[in-house]
DNA sequence: GATGAATGAGTTTTCATTCAT
DNA sequence: TATGAATGAAAACTCATTCAT
């Protein structure tokens, strides 16, 4: 058919594989992972099952990318907070409302993860709960960091604090609306807010 | 075979629909609602398809069964705290305890809930949706009802604040371990006073 | 299981799952098991793949059934001239003819048998291999026999005797010829014929 | 990528349709013809799928080149031991032998053989089947010349004596141990020996 | 000579639901 | 009330083969 460059792209140029991925993380945010057939996310993509299996190995591969991809990229930002020489109350509160940014703008990433997380395969379940608990380790460290100092309250365990905000974090693919009265940044820094707030001494 | 004459319950005398809900709602927390077969149900139920198709119209009808109990259970209790003659501060703080241990005490219902909601069909999926809100406005009244006294701040929306807490209590299957240190009555107690310390002004 | 009254049975009368064993055996012999699809099983049978899915557990338990209808009526009738009182070369001769009589009037059982066996799940494979010993040894029985008595030669060990006799058998499906210009009784005689006197002391 | 310029080797210096032919020999007798697929092939020879199809038409070309090269070696060594000049006894007997001896060497072949044969398409399977007509008649010749010397019983027909002896051969790959008590010679000496001792006036 | 991305028809199996009894 | 045989549509996945490079 349509050739450039070793016919992995295609008709708006974007290689095969992404293009399957784009599909399947807009589909299985809509409908769910188990609703959503192979076939559906072929056509969507504009190719045939045949590529998709050549290029993952099977559907719950398809939904392991989708993981890997929103984990990286949190895990990278959230680094980036906490690696920052502002005062500890700062880099909490920046991180705290990043990932309320972010997590808004991959909406569909984030349903698929808390809704889907058990269509994963035992390893790659277990793969992918590691990689999210040196997630919560880090940001863990960083409200320690604040009790030790003297400057967040220690009445209620650290690692309880980081339960109850990302808890309601992954939520948020259930009850943000887009049309709501508040803009994505400005609904972080409440959250933010509200969890600097009940760490205060 | 087994001539039952006029009865409903059978074995363990518990009647079958209830046999059936149970079985169900072990099964969808386990293993997902599309992941389980309405064949394993009967097994598990230790019936046989036509009964099921006797006491319920459909698959869907069943887990809708499952939505109704949980959300009846919880309003009746949130009623109960809300009517309470106790200072705004108790009866939010009771209120917001009470929601976590009925939360951990029917774990299964509450992962079904976060997780299946969108296999329900559109109507049902509505009115699932109707009754939490009555359920979310509610506990809504209740913080502002103390905003308006003065006793909690007013920095963030009382529907920010009620969104945030149940997002965690939502998760809670996801995180709470059984096995943790805390209590189910210590956790929500935990849970709850991070809430009221949000809420000081 | 076997089930007949009910609606077991349509058209021709045979119950389903008597049609699809018949289908799946003429079918496998015809195109083998591989190239034989659970499409054409249940079209050859006149029911649908639902049927099929009902009875048998899967195409290979459709394939083990077959091996253990044959293994059970050759089991039945070795067992009847070994158990006989004629002299004991009378014995052998009548049960190694029979059992070419025998395997050609069920020549497609026969070819699946040598054919097909490695599509058998490993369990399975193992039962089948285990009965087929069984009934290999009730065969070398006889021939040790004979030769305790003297009648038989000791040249060669009636194991290998056996092998060469029931690896020819076995082939029967390969190269016998309806049309030819033996009756099977009269090719199975010589076949005898031949296996005797290769024991002549 | 890699410019190789002119050469069919790679690697430990066999040449790519050997290499391939090989896999697929060791390949189709674990696991049927059918079982195996062209990139298990492909990956067991260390080549690309082009490859195959650079030097091979089809799949079924492969099984086809097996079969070839398995009838021309056994056509050669019969034929060497028919030409001899030693007593159309001992001819008989070496060659019997032989075959087996052979067979046991090239077991995946055999069993390939036996098992596979219907996969070939119409015309080649016609081939196959011609080639090995002449094989089987060349032996019967032996069989026939030693009856017409009187040397050999007329009683059983040549044709059914040579079925009788291949039949056991081409069952070897079932039923022969290479860890039993006997050798390869001594085995194949013990059955031609079988054979000679049926065919005793 | 050789690559490997892509095809598309094919495979076995699952399952919610119906209905005659 | 309850059974369970049967349906039929859809599911995930495989694979021999082609062809632009």
């Amino acid at each position: 058919m349509a050739a450039v460059a070793r016919t992995t792209t295609d008709g708006d140029g974007t290689p095969v594989p992404q293009r399957l991925l784009a599909a399947a993380t807009r589909l299985f945010a809509e409908q769910g992972y188990d609703r959503t057939s192979v076939q559906e996310i072929v056509e969507a993509a504009g190719v045939t099952k045949g590529a998709l299996y050549h290029y993952f190995g099977s559907k719950d591969d398809l939904l392991h990318e989708v993981y890997a991809r929103v984990l990286r990229l949190q895990q990278e930002r959230l680094d980036a907070f906490a690696d920052g020489s502002e005062p500890i109350e700062q880099r909490l509160r920046g991180a705290a409302a990043d990932v309320v940014v972010t997590t808004i703008e991959n909406l569909d990433d984030a349903s698929i993860f808390f809704r889907s997380m058990h269509h994963l395969s035992p390893e790659k379940n277990k793969q992918v709960r590691a990689e999210r608990r040196r997630y919560h380790e880090r940001f863990r460290a960083l409200i320690e960091e604040g009790q030790k100092a003297g400057v967040f309250s220690t009445e209620t365990p650290a690692d309880l604090v980081v339960d109850y905000h990302f808890g309601s974090v992954h939520h948020l693919s259930t009850w943000y609306r887009p049309d709501g009265p508040l803009t994505p940044q400005q609904l972080a820094d409440q959250l933010a807010d509200l969890l600097l707030r009940a760490l205060r001494p």
